[in-house]
DNA sequence: CTTGACTCCGTACCATGGTACGGACCGTAT
DNA sequence: ATACGGTCCGTACCATGGTACGGAGTCAAG
């Protein structure tokens, strides 16, 4: 069965070693206990804490903050739907305002961009529309 | 003539008193000799220390970053079309990569949400879909 | 002439998400 | 048996864009 290192299950998830005792400091992977016997002193991840991994840096590309990937992680456990669905519509609302606000700062930029490559007079309009 | 105190260049421009120092700091805006005589000690701002504040909170609204704001300024007095509008589509192409993830994210996000709305069986898929 | 509000300045601290360092210990191959 | 690489852990540091603190000075009103 997968008897991962910290180094190989930080390679699964393609994070880096540190990346993964930040997230157990925060809390969002367990820390297993040290291994007794033969292979005493390190500890050994399997396939629960790869996919919890996974979970994260998916949630994360989602626009997740860590401290809400804590949240869904609990949610995971007690399967609680309506708080699921709520922190989504939020997350999303967010991205919304997050996209609309791009969008304008990325279309006033590309108009002023054709401007300053047309126009040839005064000085160059990029500069100045920051100056309001 | 307009003699602004630290703080009212601050409220003319709708920043904290210490976000003026901050950008001082950073060589964003004049530290301007302090006044001597009557006023002694207290440093006065006009209409081109404003000016210059807007154009750092107009710029940074367009998603500039302070150093980028930096070299902006520094264009402003040299007035290089040429490398104004390579930033500016370098700008435009951050942009576009970060309006391209969040859109994604938001439409992966929102199908999740419908999906955990209608569905009734089975785990929530909004916390599954981050398990891959 | 005291009170209150504002300024000046250095320095420390905040959130966010990591990354790096250094010394001790462990496992495996040679 | 010894060297090499990986692990463990605490602690410090990084970027980014500020925010807060504390003590001293200064200004205007009452």
């Amino acid at each position: 069965m997968s008897s991962l290192t910290i180094g190989k299950l930080a390679e699964a998830g393609r994070v880096g070693v540190e990346t993964v005792r930040y997230y157990q400091r925060r809390g969002l992977l367990p820390t297993p206990a040290r291994g007794g016997g033969p292979d005493a002193g390190v500890r050994r991840y399997g396939e629960p804490e790869l996919r919890r991994l996974r979970f994260i840096r998916s949630a994360q590309a989602a626009g997740f903050t860590l401290e809400e990937i804590g949240e869904l992680l609990e949610l995971d456990a007690t399967d609680d739907r309506a708080r699921a669905r709520e922190l989504a519509r939020a997350r999303i609302a967010a991205l919304d305002a997050k996209i609309a606000e791009l969008l304008q700062a990325r279309e006033g930029l590309a108009r002023l961009a054709r401007e300053c490559g047309s126009g040839k007079a005064g000085p160059c309009p990029i500069l100045t529309a920051f100056e309001e």
